[in-house]
DNA sequence: TTGATATATACGGATATGCATATATAATAA
DNA sequence: TTATTATATATGCATATCCGTATATATCAA
């Protein structure tokens, strides 16, 4: 069932810290990720992969860095569970570390003037 | 973290159709899900325990039925969730068949008088 | 008490999942 | 071209998950 793969894809704490920065954000490089969440890069790309397989997000390359954000095209039922996902997370003490640490980056990719 | 374990809750067919009746039908009996779901009793029973477990049902024993229930006292997000994720069950194919099984059951335990 | 119905749990096996490390591919810079 | 940065994937291991079968417990009826 679609709506049981849907929720899997949202049982790991890595998949959703990187999906409330991106509803926060709204498009993010992979570095930023590393970055933000403190992980390894392999790990964050891997997490990324699954949600892109998924239709949960879409990727772009700009660049040497490739830009992640939440597919336009979800059903509104999916839109609902991960607004209200994206913002319990975000007000977990790793969401608000997350967010501190993404702003406290210096030159972001996903905001350079040709990205 | 607490929104992943739910998420991974809800991240089975199997469970995501009990939610969905108990949300359309208030209480039921594990003898109505056997039936509704149309599978073996051991595998509702485990389904039940591990959502109880999760604090996102609640049951409580009536003669020799225990009638299970959505918990009343959930987090603003996991109700949303749940509301969201119940409705997309309830239009899905698996979701109508159980709601027509269920219909079709007569002497409903959850339904009697003294329940 | 005995038998029948309702529900819960233990067990063993098959499969899925998440991780770190190592390595491969892609784009840019020198 | 070579070196560097960014991203993706393969591998092997440990653990988690789900299932059916078998069995245990609880309630009620006779």
């Amino acid at each position: 069932m679609e709506v049981a793969q849907f929720h899997r894809a949202l049982s790991d704490e890595t998949r959703l810290r990187v999906l409330a920065l991106l509803t926060a954000e709204g498009e993010l490089c992979v570095c930023e990720l590393v970055l933000a969440l403190d992980m390894i890069q392999p790990r964050i790309s891997r997490h990324l992969a699954l949600l892109r397989d998924q239709g949960i997000l879409q990727a772009r390359r700009s660049g040497q860095w490739v830009l992640y954000s939440i597919a336009p095209d979800l059903p509104a039922w999916a839109r609902e569970i991960l607004r209200a996902s994206a913002g319990a997370v975000a007000q977990t003490e790793a969401g608000k570390r997350d967010q501190a640490r993404l702003a406290d980056m210096h030159e972001r990719p996903s905001r350079q003037c040709c990205a």
